[in-house]
DNA sequence: GCCCAGATGCGAGCAGCTCGCAAGTAACCC
DNA sequence: GGGTTACTTGCGAGCTGCTCGCATCTGGGC
């Protein structure tokens, strides 16, 4: 069984112990984020509707929704253009270039000096993880 | 004069030195975006027709774009909802706390340090300025 | 004043969601 | 297996925040 198919389990699993309803829709909705990180809600409808047609985009819409309230994943802006969707515990950080598009992953770890340091500064907890920073890569610059 | 009037007047004479024409809807929003930092189109748009209920929103936005690209004004997104603008020169970045919604200005100069780390580690040169960094205040943690 | 490239008012259109409602169905109980 | 019911879904309308095409108008060089 492949890693992703377990994460889409453990998805599903924690969603019925919540007192959620498992439907084909979420399961397969889980299956396709768990499988592809940083898919727009448009993307999944695409793939969720390749083997559930009847699957409509606002229960796409929605069942993102339930599963983010469940802490099971999360949205990230990517600069302009739609949210996209990855696993709660996703270990990276999106740095997205604003020349070139290119988006360049960062352990999620690498930011906690930079994190404490402005905390500490500042007084404020910076997540960096729900709108991506943008900037210039190094081809670009 | 106000420094925030003079302000509007460095852009509407930078805009013409661009050879790009000074029009009255142009000279009223250069002065309310100068006069009011982070404000939305839609606000903007609002202060414009007080004193000029002729100007139509679409000139807003053409003309907030057309500031963006001489290098006047810029946009930023404070999490979401509409984008916010600014002058290009502004000295500040903004915090958001997702928790109460306020906004904390830290000096872009402080954010030097955490910029060369950054870059010096990952070849990649942030632009904490365009979306806002988003988190918790110290209230709210 | 005259002229005309560039700016504007206006309305239609678009992306990316969000919501109300009636119909459908998962899960609990027997 | 079948009944019950509250939760979920398909569907379509609606919303926010822009973006664009087009005919009209006007700033600014002459």
């Amino acid at each position: 069984m492949s890693p992703e198919h377990h994460d889409a389990e453990v998805l599903i699993r924690t969603l019925r112990e919540q007192g959620q309803r498992v439907t084909t829709g979420r399961r397969a909705i889980a299956e396709v984020v768990a499988t592809n990180p940083d898919l727009s809600a448009e993307e999944i409808v695409g793939f969720v509707q390749r083997d559930h047609p009847e699957v409509h985009p606002s229960t796409v819409y929605r069942t993102l929704e339930t599963l983010e309230e469940a802490g099971l994943v999360r949205h990230v802006h990517l600069g302009h253009g739609p949210a996209r969707w990855q696993l709660a515990d996703d270990p990276s950080h999106r740095l997205v270039c604003e020349g070139c598009g290119a988006v360049q992953l960062v352990p999620r770890v690498r930011f906690d000096d930079v994190r404490g340091q402005v905390e500490a500064e500042f007084g404020f907890a910076i997540a960096f993880g729900h709108f991506a920073m943008t900037g210039r890569c190094a081809a670009c610059r």
